[in-house]
DNA sequence: CTAATGACGACAC
DNA sequence: CGTGTCGCCATTA
């Protein structure tokens, strides 16, 4: 479980106003190749405690579309990117080439 | 322990 | 350039 709870910090530590892609926080954790998992834990949010505050709405595949909309309750996901100032270039698409947030800049902080 | 799945990603056609 | 298929790796049955 110790995979989901690295999902969990990368995901809420994305700044306001930025999005991320799952193979970057899955490059972040050393699973290059588990954006699934990303993808796996992030549906397991929902299961977990604590989970709302988790901005899962602000990850994205790495083409910036909003694959994980159907888990939110209506479009409550690509609201919230638009209310933080998100770029849309689709409907279901941010602007991730715009927005995008390394997680490596963590150690921003 | 083996088989199947999944909010993805990259490559082949 | 759009669609299809395989790989990836942790979790679950």
């Amino acid at each position: 479980m110790d995979f989901y709870f690295g999902v969990y910090e990368v995901v809420a530590k994305i700044p306001f106003g930025r999005v991320t892609t799952y193979g970057a926080i899955a490059r972040h954790l050393g699973v290059e190749s588990g954006a699934r998992m990303v993808g796996y834990a992030l549906n397991n949010l929902v299961h977990n405690p604590g989970g709302e505050k988790v901005p899962a709405h602000r990850v994205v595949n790495r083409l910036g579309q909003l694959t994980g909309r159907g888990w939110f309750p209506g479009d409550s996901m690509r609201e919230r990117l638009q209310q933080e100032g998100v770029e849309f270039t689709e409907d279901y698409t941010v602007n991730i080439e715009k927005h995008f947030w390394s997680p490596d800049g963590i150690s921003d902080l």
